[in-house]
DNA sequence: GCAAAAGTGTTGGAAGTACACCCATGG
DNA sequence: CCATGGGTGTACTTCCAACACTTTTGC
């Protein structure tokens, strides 16, 4: 049994990956394949199949472009202007992804060229899609402000300066060491290495690891990790 | 010129309706008029046609069972189980809207047997319908203890003890009224009128209004209404 | 004159911000 | 020994939460 009388579309997944490589965010483009706009970039795209479910259709497009499973996604929101794509109305559902830049470069599918862009340097893209890294951004911004989000973009032992730069990179901003410190400290999530990264500077700056256990329950909380987030939405 | 080998889907819209009534949140369902499910409750809910974008689609939809134009609309998020709908696979765009019930009855179309339920009163939906109203309140407790949406929900003129209520009703607690007031009236977003309501006691209440203005300029700040928001979401 | 809701003020504690100095190290 | 980034402490202010009494008026 069928409904009658209704027209049927075409739903597309699309990814937007975001990136963090020490100094500034980035987004993972993929040159497109087939027509119409080949060689345009584009985000990671793909047709949902008719027994896959959204989350799924999500998970198999981003294990394609980066090899990496199990990384943070979530919904952004449905595109469906009647015209976003010339060739047959689709609707897309974004999705925005988190991911470690270094782990995905030991696991990359070279199948895909992809390359990753930083935010602010994006080419044209397709269709709609440079409005869904616009939202996606917002989103980020938003999200990140009041829940530790931001972690799921650094590798599994990172600095305190570290941590500091990625917020500075996405609110585009400084923010005092002191205060920033004493603010993720006081949240309990970071565990103290005994080992230091001396990459950026002699002294060399300790290590620390999130307390997965508490990052998972805490995830929900109100953490406030920037003063005056009013200013950046 | 089409994307050949791919799968097309139906695509609903599904909206959750939230109302106020002074002393507690209610649902507007409607009785399914066709099969399967016929006579079951459910959202108000419609197919996507082929030159309709979704907020457009939204809005039809919505004014279908309400009347009302303008409302409070907001996307939530796509259901898209391959299972949800047991005719035919369905993805289900829900979005929210906020109504003033007091105007909704003066425009309301008899064409559909719609009903206000009150949310923790309601029958049994159909498909994920009930999922469906869980995410939308929650999204509402998030978004309300941070920005200024729920006067959607009242009057044009109302008074703060009424204002009180409506979040006490969403967050099933009490606050304490003389923070609470303080607080509101802080933001600059009322404007108090010279006439009271005196439906509810002997003194009466100052009724308000909304600054529209300052209204919609704050709309994205954030304004803390709700003492220790962790608690709730 | 009393019951019932409305309205208003103060105070102590916590959190947030601004700000300046010492530390460790490699060259 | 000095330049560079890392790390820490304090005083001031602001915001928030807790709490109790007075006001109005219909009966």
């Amino acid at each position: 049994m069928k409904y009658s009388g209704q027209t049927r579309f075409l739903i597309a997944v699309d990814c937007i990956v975001f990136g963090f490589d020490g100094e500034k965010f980035k987004v993972l483009l993929i040159q497109r394949g087939f027509a119409p706009e080949r060689k345009k970039w584009s985000l990671m795209g793909g047709f949902i199949q008719p027994e896959e479910s959204l989350e799924i259709a999500a998970n198999r497009v981003l294990k394609q472009l980066t090899g990496l499973e199990g990384v943070y996604l979530e919904q952004l929101q449905v595109f469906g202007d009647p015209h976003r794509d010339p060739v047959e109305r689709t609707l897309a559902v974004a999705y925005f992804a988190l991911i470690d830049i270094q782990q995905y470069e030991k696991q990359i599918n070279h199948e895909y060229n992809a390359e990753w862009f930083l935010l602010d340097e994006m080419p044209q893209l397709i269709f709609d899609h440079e409005q869904m890294v616009e939202a996606a951004k917002k989103r980020l911004r938003y999200k990140a402000a009041l829940h530790p989000v931001l972690f799921e973009l650094l590798p599994e032992k990172f600095t305190i300066p570290q941590l500091k730069n990625l917020y500075e990179g996405l609110y585009g901003t400084t923010f005092d060491k002191r205060n920033f410190s004493r603010k993720v400290l006081s949240t309990g999530l970071l565990v103290k290495q005994k080992d230091k990264d001396k990459g950026n500077s002699r002294k060399g700056a300790f290590y620390y690891k999130l307390d997965k256990q508490k990052y998972s329950e805490n995830f929900q909380a109100f953490l406030k990790f920037i003063p005056n987030p009013d200013k950046f939405l």
